[in-house]
RNA sequence: GGGCGUGUAGCUCAGUUGGUUAGAGCGCGUCCCUGAUAAGGACGAGGUCCCUGGUUCGAGUCCAGGCCCGCCCA
C-alpha cells in the first residue's frame, strides 16, 4: 500500500516563481482601479496624522535610480504610519520651472526662439513639463508608490504661482528684498545668473599669466632699500579678461615678502615663492635685495598696466602662498573675494561685460570684443609694452554652467537678494535649526554651517520660464512700490491667469491709482526678472502644506538626499522662517547617494549608471523595493548585479517562506479550527514569543525608519526562525498527523498567525507580494472589495504572547544543544552512517547539571533534532563519541536507530511490524491510517 | 583647498560604558534529502576591523595624522 495519500502533504497555488514583471502592472492597475489611496485616506480620516511632505524632482527626464530610491522611502514610511495607526496623506509634487526645461525648449524651438513672444515660449514650457510629468508620474507609480497621483502639486500650476508671488511679496512688505550690484555667476551663453547650486566643476584649461603691476608710489617710508627704485608688484592670473576691471592688488597681512632685483627693476612677491616663481620665468639672475611684511604698503597706489587708473594696494586674509606670487589681482566685479575686500575698501565692483560677454565701453579699446577669447589680445598688449612677466597654460578646475556645461564667469549685476540680516533672517534661521529633528543628527551640523556662511540670497533670473519677481518700480526716482492691495491684486490675478498674467498686462494694471511713496509718481515699470526656483519650492510648505485639506504645516517629515541640505531643505527653512518665524517641518531625514558596487558615483561616462527600469525589468519592482529596504540609507547606497542578485535571492527565500507556511493552512479555518495557547507545545509557544519579538523589533525599525533593520530582522525570521527550525521541526506533526489532531491543528494555528503577521509587517516594503499572499490566505477573490486589502488591517499586536526570559533562555539552550548535535550527525552523514537525521539515535553522555536541565526536555530535544530516537547513556569516552564544543559536560554519540523505518513517518521504531494490518508502519502511523480508513 | 559624512568577511548588516578566540544572514564549497522540489536541511572555509602612530594591563571601539569614497562648497 501507498501510504503517500494518507498524509496531509502540503498544498497551494501560490506560486512559487513571483513572476514580477508580469503581475506587478496587474496589481497596480487593481490598486488604481479600485481608488485604494483614496479609500484609505477616508478610512483613516478621523485617525492623528502623520505628514510627510514630498520634495519636488524637477521635471525634466526620467527618473533615476536616486529618485526612484527616494520615493520607495517616503513610500514605505507612510505605509508603515499606516499600519501603526496613522492618517499618512502623500501629496506627491513637481518642480516645474526654471532654466532647464527652458533651456531644452529653447533647443527644440531652435531658431524660432528669437522671434517667439515671451507668453509663446512660456507655454511651450509649460508643455515640456507636463510631458515630463505624465513620463515621470508612470515611473513613480510603477514602483508601487501609493499618492494622490491625480491632484499631485504643480510649481506651476495657477494657485502655486500666485503662492509664490504672495511669499515673495511678504518678504517685500517686510523690507527683506533688496536690490544690489553683485558679482554673480554668469553664464554668458545662457545670457542668466546662476545660482551657487547652478555650477559645476570641471577641468578647463586657461591661461596663467604673471603681470607687473608699477607701484606709483616711492616705498623708502616702507622700506628703506627700494627709495628711489623702480618697483613693480608681481600678480599671477588665470583670467586675463578680468584685468580692464582690476581695482586692486591684494596683500596678506601676514605674509614676508622679497623684494627682488632683477635688471634695473624690483620685483615684489612673497618670499617662499621667490625660488618657484622665478623657476617658472626662467629667470636666473635675480637677486633678493630684502625682505619685509606688507602690511606698510596698505593704501599705496599702483598702476594699471594698461588703463589709465590706479590700482589700490590692500591687505586680505585669502591670499594664499600655495600658488601664485602671493599679490593678488583683486577685480570686485568679477570675484566673490574680490567684492568682499572691495567693500572694505570702498572700491566700485566694476564690471565691464554685458551679459552676452561682450566688453563695454569702460573696458576701453577693448570695448566690443568678446570674453575670453579677448585674453589672447590682452596677452599681446601686455607682452607688447613689457607688462607681461610670464605665459603659460595650466589645467584646473573651473566652474561651469550646469546646464550647458559652458565656462561661466563672475560678472556685478542688479540682482534682487532676500538679505540674511535684515529681520534677522540669518539669527531665526540657525535659532530654527536647533528645534528641528535631524536624522541622521550630524545633518543639524551640516545645515548650520551652511546658514551660518551664506551670503544673502540671490532671487533673480533673467530668463522667461518661472514666476516673475513681482516688483513695480517708480519710473522717476525708481523706488520700488510696497503696497498691500498692489499686492493682493498681483497674487489673484495669478491665481486666475497664472504668472502669465505678469506679461500679458502692463504695469498700470497692477498699479493702479498707487502714487511713489518718494516722488509722488504715477508712473511705474514691471521687473522683467523672474525668480530663483529654489523660491518656488521653498515655499511649498505654504502652497501646499497649508493650502491642502488634509495636509498641515509645519510638516512631520521632509527626506530628501543630502545634497538638499543647501537645496531644499535651506530654500525652504528661510522662506518659512522668514515669514512664519518657523522652521516648516518637525523632521529632516536625508539619505545618501546611490553609487555602484564600488561605491563611485554613477556617471553616463563611466558606464556604470543602472537605470531604475532595468531593474524593474529583470527583476521587478518589488526587488528594487526590498534593495531599497535593506540599504543603510543613512550612508552612501550601493547598487550592483550583484547587489540585486543578492536581494532576489533573499526575496525568494521570504516568498518560498510565506508560500509553505501557505500551503500548511490549506485545510486549515482559523474559525473552527484554531486552538488557544494553552494547548499548545513549548515549541509553538516559542515560535509565537520569536514572532513578538519580531513584531516589536520591525514596528520599532519602521518608527525609527531603519529599514535595514526591518529587512535584517525579517529575512533571518523566515531563513532561521522559520525555514530551518521551526517548520522543519513541524513536518512531522503537520504531514503524519489526523487533519484534526490538536497536535496539528495547534501547529496550524501558530502559522496562520505568524504567516498573516508576517505579511502585515512586510506590506510596507513588499506591497506587491504581501497583497498576492494575503489574497490566498484570505480566499480573495480578484473582485474582493478593496477594504479586505491588507493595506486596511494593521501591524499584528501580539500584547497575548507570553514573553518569559527564563523561558527563552531555555530554548536559547535547547537549540545550542541541537546545534552541537547536527555536527555530530553530519559527521556520521560523511561516514555513510545515516543520511537522513531520522535515520539516527542520538545517544547523549550528560553531567548532572545537564541530566537536570533536560529531566523534562528528552523528547523535545528530540524532536527539534528531528532525530528518530534520542536518550542518555552512561560510561561514553572517547573511543564511542565526542565531546561538545561549546556544551560542558556533554558527550554525543550518534548510532543507526533501532528499529524499522516506518514506511509512512520516517521515523524507525521498534513497533514497526506489530501492528497485522500495517506491517510497514510504526504504531503511530497504524492508528492514524486505521481510523482514517474508518472514516473513508 | 575647506566643511560634513563614511570605511568591519565576496554581499548586506550587528558589534553596548574599551574586556575572552570580532558576530549574523546570504553567497561560496562539500554533503544529505527527494513528502516545500527551478525547493528543503546540515556542515565547512572566508576578516591586516582602510593605513600609520599614540593613550591603556588591554583598542574594531578612545586620541592624533593620513588615505579612499560620497555630498556640499571654493
Amino acid at each position: 500500500m501507498d501510504y503517500r495519500d494518507t498524509l496531509n502533504l502540503p498544498s497551494t497555488k501560490f506560486k512559487m516563481k513571483a513572476n514580477l514583471t508580469q503581475k506587478e502592472p496587474m496589481f497596480l492597475k487593481r490598486w488604481e482601479k479600485q481608488e485604494l489611496y483614496k479609500k484609505l485616506q477616508e478610512s483613516m480620516a478621523d485617525k492623528p496624522s502623520y505628514i510627510l511632505h514630498d520634495g519636488p524632482p524637477y521635471a525634466n527626464g526620467h527618473i533615476h535610480l536616486g529618485t526612484a530610491f527616494n520615493k520607495v522611502l517616503k513610500d514605505i514610511i507612510l505605509k508603515s504610519r499606516r499600519f501603526a495607526g496613522f492618517r499618512s496623506p502623500y501629496i506627491p509634487g513637481w518642480d516645474c520651472h526654471g532654466l532647464p526645461i527652458e533651456h531644452n525648449v529653447d533647443k527644440e524651438l531652435g531658431e524660432k526662439k528669437e522671434k517667439i513672444s515671451k507668453l509663446g515660449k512660456r507655454g511651450a514650457c509649460r508643455k515640456y513639463a507636463e510631458k515630463w510629468i505624465k513620463t515621470q508620474k508612470a515611473e513613480f507609480k510603477r514602483l508601487g508608490v501609493l499618492g494622490d497621483w491625480d491632484q499631485p502639486y504643480l510649481t506651476m500650476n495657477y494657485g502655486y504661482e500666485a503662492a509664490i508671488a504672495r511669499e515673495f511679496n511678504r518678504f517685500l512688505l517686510s523690507d527683506s528684498v533688496v536690490r544690489s550690484k553683485k558679482p554673480v555667476y554668469w553664464c554668458s551663453t545662457c545670457q542668466t545668473a546662476l545660482a551657487e547650486a547652478e555650477v559645476e566643476y570641471h577641468d578647463h584649461t586657461s591661461a596663467s599669466i604673471y603681470v607687473k603691476f608699477p607701484v606709483k608710489e616711492d616705498l623708502g617710508d616702507v622700506v628703506a632699500e627700494l627709495s628711489g627704485r623702480k618697483v613693480c608688484a608681481i600678480i599671477w592670473t588665470t583670467t586675463p579678461w578680468t584685468l580692464p576691471a582690476n581695482q586692486a592688488v591684494a596683500f596678506h597681512p601676514q605674509f614676508v615678502y622679497a623684494a627682488v632685483e632683477v635688471g634695473d627693476e624690483v620685483w615684489i612677491l612673497a618670499e617662499e615663492l621667490v625660488e618657484k616663481c622665478f623657476q617658472e620665468f626662467g629667470i636666473s639672475d635675480y637677486k633678493v635685495l630684502t625682505t619685509f611684511k606688507a602690511t606698510g604698503l596698505e593704501n599705496k597706489k599702483c598702476s594699471h598696466p594698461f588703463l589709465e587708473r590706479d590700482s589700490l594696494m590692500v591687505l586680505a586674509n585669502y591670499v594664499t602662498a600655495e600658488s601664485g606670487t602671493g599679490c593678488v589681482h583683486t577685480a570686485p566685479g568679477h570675484g566673490a573675494d574680490d567684492y568682499i575686500t572691495g567693500l572694505r575698501y570702498g572700491l566700485e565692483p566694476l564690471s565691464p561685460v554685458d551679459g552676452k560677454g561682450m566688453f563695454t565701453a569702460d573696458a576701453g579699446k577693448y570695448e566690443g570684443r568678446q570674453v575670453p577669447k579677448v585674453n589672447k589680445d590682452i596677452i599681446e598688449d601686455l607682452r607688447a609694452d613689457g607688462s607681461l612677466v610670464q605665459h603659460n597654460d595650466i589645467s584646473h578646475s573651473y566652474p561651469h554652467c550646469w546646464r550647458c556645461k559652458k565656462p561661466v564667469m563672475y560678472r556685478a549685476t542688479e540682482q534682487w537678494f532676500v538679505s540674511m540680516a535684515k529681520n534677522e533672517l540669518r539669527d531665526k534661521a540657525l535659532k530654527a535649526i536647533e528645534n528641528v529633528k535631524w536624522t541622521p543628527s550630524w545633518g543639524m551640523q551640516r545645515i548650520f554651517g551652511m546658514v551660518e556662511g551664506r551670503p544673502d540670497w540671490c532671487l533673480s533670473r533673467q530668463r522667461s520660464w518661472g514666476v516673475p519677481i513681482t516688483v513695480l518700480s517708480c519710473t522717476d526716482c525708481g523706488e520700488v512700490l510696497k503696497n498691500e492691495e498692489v499686492c493682493k491684486r498681483i497674487e489673484d490675478s495669478f491665481v486666475k491667469e497664472g504668472a502669465d498674467a505678469w506679461f500679458k498686462y502692463d504695469a498700470a494694471h497692477f498699479a493702479g491709482d498707487s502714487v511713489c511713496s518718494s516722488c509722488g509718481c504715477k508712473e511705474f515699470v514691471q521687473e522683467a526678472d523672474i525668480l530663483d526656483v529654489w523660491f518656488d519650492s521653498g515655499v511649498s510648505f505654504s502652497a501646499v502644506c497649508e493650502e491642502r485639506e488634509e495636509l498641515d504645516s509645519p510638516a512631520d517629515l521632509y527626506l530628501e538626499g543630502s545634497d538638499q541640505h543647501r537645496g531644499w531643505f535651506q530654500s525652504s527653512l528661510l522662506a518659512s522662517v522668514g515669514t512664519r518665524e518657523r522652521a516648516p517641518y518637525k523632521g529632516v531625514l536625508t539619505h545618501g547617494y546611490v553609487v555602484d558596487g564600488k561605491g563611485k558615483k554613477m556617471s553616463k561616462s563611466v558606464g556604470n549608471v543602472v537605470a531604475p527600469q532595468e531593474v524593474i525589468d529583470k527583476y521587478g519592482a518589488e526587488i528594487l523595493r526590498l534593495w531599497v529596504s535593506s540599504e543603510d540609507y543613512r550612508d552612501d547606497v550601493k547598487v550592483s548585479d550583484e547587489i540585486l542578485k543578492h536581494v532576489s535571492d533573499a526575496y525568494r527565500k521570504m516568498r518560498n517562506t510565506i508560500r509553505f507556511m501557505l500551503s500548511n493552512i490549506s485545510d486549515f479555518n482559523h474559525e473552527t479550527d484554531s486552538v488557544s495557547m494553552d494547548e499548545m507545545t513549548g515549541l509553538d509557544r516559542w515560535a509565537l514569543a520569536r514572532f513578538a519579538e519580531l513584531n516589536e523589533r520591525v514596528v520599532k525599525a519602521y518608527m525609527d525608519h531603519e529599514f535595514h533593520t526591518v529587512f535584517h530582522s525579517f529575512y533571518y525570521f523566515c531563513g532561521t526562525t522559520m525555514s530551518s527550525i521551526y517548520l522543519d521541526v513541524l513536518k512531522d506533526r503537520l504531514y503524519a498527523s489526523e487533519t484534526n489532531d490538536a497536535g496539528r491543528r495547534a501547529a496550524q494555528t501558530v502559522i496562520r498567525r505568524i504567516l498573516e503577521g508576517m505579511l502585515q509587517l512586510m506590506a510596507p516594503i513588499l506591497s506587491f507580494t504581501t497583497t498576492e499572499a494575503w489574497e490566498y490566505l484570505h480566499g480573495l477573490k480578484e473582485d474582493a472589495p478593496v477594504e479586505s486589502s491588507i493595506f486596511f488591517s494593521a501591524f499584528p499586536n501580539t500584547d497575548d504572547i507570553s514573553r518569559v526570559a527564563e523561558e527563552d533562555e531555555r530554548w536559547g539552550q535547547l537549540l545550542l544543544l541541537r546545534s552541537e548535535i547536527t555536527k555530530v550527525l553530519e559527521t556520521a552523514r560523511r561516514n555513510k552512517e545515516i543520511g537522513l537525521s531520522l535515520d539516527a539515535e542520538v545517544v547523549l553522555g550528560v553531567d548532572d547539571k545537564l541530566a537536570d536541565f533536560l529531566s523534562d526536555k528528552w523528547d523535545v530535544l528530540r524532536e527539534i533534532c528531528i532525530v528518530s530516537a534520542l536518550r542518555s547513556e552512561d560510561g561514553l569516552d572517547d573511543s564511542n563519541s565526542v565531546s561538545a564544543e561549546n556544551v560542558e559536560g556533554l558527550r554525543i554519540a550518534v548510532r543507526q536507530a533501532p528499529g524499522t523505518k516506518c514506511e509512512r513517518c520516517w521515523i524507525l521504531s521498534p513497533s514497526v511490524g506489530e501492528d497485522e494490518d500495517h506491517p510497514a508502519l510504526c504504531a503511530r502511523c497504524a492508528g492514524v491510517v486505521k481510523r482514517i480508513t474508518a472514516a473513508v
